[in-house]
RNA sequence: GGCCCCAUGGUCAAGCGGUCAAGACAUCGCCCUUUCACGGCGGUAACGGGAGUUCGAUUCUCCCUGGGGUCACCA
């Protein structure tokens, strides 16, 4: 039998990293299995609708290389993909079940409803319409009542069924709800929809949050009642924003277009998911789609929520951006750069060079960067180096003497400069260390810069260089002075 | 509250009766070094508790505790 899974968003907002991983996963299965993965939009709650939603289920996939071979804009002959636009088949099949026994129609009103309640607020319906005649319900029906159709659940005895990593699940038959399958609208509940379209798509393995671990009996009955094949069930632990709370929409950071702003790279980010709640055989870590697709298994799906963890996303993105090239790291990086303190002034290609082992998302080479704009007083305290024996006064004499040396340097190049440096810094009696590290200082005002003092130096350009220098020096003259 | 499920370091996680209980992130230290990084080496750090079963339990069973999910004309 052809493996086909699925991935059955509601446009209700974004995509989160959790849904994200629901898509991956279901993606990986099928792939691995040379299946089937197939996008379905489950809008039947109107009111929930959000504009634009659907558009961004799209890119977010798209961005993440989670290609579907059927969906709304693909068909494969099982559409159409959207379920609003199947309400004649629900109404069909919701007939044909009452037909078999397995759902009844109930014209209970909220009211009545709300009379039900148990003492903890809950509502469980009484079955109350169940033993209206035939007649009866095609009269009130004809009549222009409202109703709905619902679900007809035994009242005795337990459900089971087996999934692929919790393994049995039994649930007792009492313990479940007649619950409603088709609104008063006419539209289907997802409860209903779901069965309905998994069996006519032909989902082989329903992939899915574990929300659902305890409500899948239910569906079982559906099946059975219809006379169906059940699907193989793979339910998946929730990613958490910490050890209490769901990673939730409220989360704002933890939507996909939110770090891909940030300057998280699509397969770093699918790469981490990945590996929440799941991992290899032999511990890879990173890993690339179609190394994911070879080694993604089953078996080795956890049970636990894991919590999801932005440091180790990072971790894994600065992988991924050591090894660009300049120029792939430029054009993943223009974007932020624009925005920087070197825009439009500087080769961006040169600073990539020197930023992609000192970043690890995208977005932070604008602080990284900053210093080019922004130079004036700084903390005098930063030319105290335990380790390389310098201090404010060593500092002075260094820059003292890396202004004279680089005043007579005419071809301002990196090799010159760093030629000029050495020789001062001999000259004056300091180690390479500390000439260097105190010019780069005395350049910047930073703790910690992109570079050494020679690319710094080549950067800033002869003018500019000097200038800071020259500043540098009646800082601390002024500080030593006192 | 009923029902379902889960439980290894701070985090992600190997483990599927006998291990000095992997590895990664983070953290700390050292080395390298033109700062900061990168890289290399090393350290700290875990089986929630209690009964069983067994020659032997992290691993199997039960109870407790803790946590999550679910009880909608939402998905």
């Amino acid at each position: 039998m052809k493996v086909r899974t699925r991935f059955a968003p509601s446009p209700t907002g974004f995509m989160h990293i959790g849904n994200l991983r629901t898509a991956l996963y279901a993606y990986l299965y099928a792939k691995h299995y040379d299946g089937d993965f197939i996008l379905r939009i489950e809008d039947t709650d109107t009111a929930r609708f959000v504009e634009g939603a659907v558009e961004l289920i799209y890119s977010t996939l798209q961005k993440s290389g989670i290609v579907h071979d059927e969906g709304p804009d693909k068909d494969g002959g099982y559409g159409p993909y959207v379920q609003s636009e199947r309400k004649d088949i629900y109404r069909k099949y919701a007939e044909l079940l009452v037909e078999r026994g397995g759902a009844y129609y109930c014209f209970c009103t909220p009211e009545r409803l709300e009379t039900l309640k148990d003492e903890n607020g809950v509502t469980r319906y009484d079955k109350h319409c169940l033993s209206l005649s035939k007649e009866e319900v095609a009269r009130r029906i004809e009549a222009g009542e409202s109703y709905v159709i619902r679900q007809n659940i035994p009242t005795e005895g337990v459900s089971e069924y087996e999934d692929m990593v919790f393994g049995k699940i039994s649930v007792p038959n009492s313990d479940m709800e007649d619950g409603i399958l088709l609104k008063s609208d006419g539209m289907p509940t997802y409860n209903f929809a779901n069965v309905v379209d998994d069996h006519l798509m032909e989902i082989s393995h329903v992939i899915r949050g574990t929300e659902y671990l305890s409500s899948t009996p239910k569906y079982n009955l559906m099946y059975d009642a219809f006379g169906w094949k059940r699907p193989e069930y793979i339910h998946l632990p929730p990613i958490m924003k910490d050890a209490h709370r769901k990673l939730s929409k409220r989360y704002g950071d933890a939507n996909f277009e939110d770090f891909y702003e940030k300057g998280y790279l699509p397969e770093a980010i699918v790469n981490y998911i990945a590996l929440l709640g799941w991992s290899p055989k032999d511990n890879e870590e990173k890993m690339t789609l179609a190394r994911l697709i070879e080694l993604f298994d089953v078996d080795n799906v956890s049970k636990s929520g894991s919590i999801f963890d932005e440091t180790k996303m990072r971790w894994l993105n600065g992988l991924y951006l050591k090894e660009k090239t300049d120029e792939e790291f430029t054009a993943l990086a223009r974007p932020f750069y624009d925005k920087s303190a070197i825009s439009g002034k500087y080769d961006y290609d040169k600073f990539s060079a020197l930023l992609k082992t000192r970043v690890e998302i995208l977005s932070e080479v604008i602080d990284a960067v900053a210093f080019i704009g922004e130079f004036g007083e700084y903390d005098l305290a930063l030319y105290q180096h335990k380790k390389m024996k310098t201090d404010e006064k060593t500092g002075l004499i260094a820059v003292k003497a890396a202004i004279d040396a680089l005043e007579k340097v005419d071809s301002f190049t990196s090799e010159n400069i760093h030629e000029a440096l050495i020789a001062c810094g001999e000259n004056c009696g300091l180690k390479k260390g500390q000439i260097l590290f105190s010019v780069r200082l005395a350049l910047t005002g930073k703790a910690s810069t992109p570079g050494g003092a020679t690319e710094m130096a080549d950067i800033l350009g002869k003018d500019e260089s000097l200038r800071r220098l020259r500043f540098s020096e009646s800082l601390l003259e002024k500080f030593l002075a006192e």
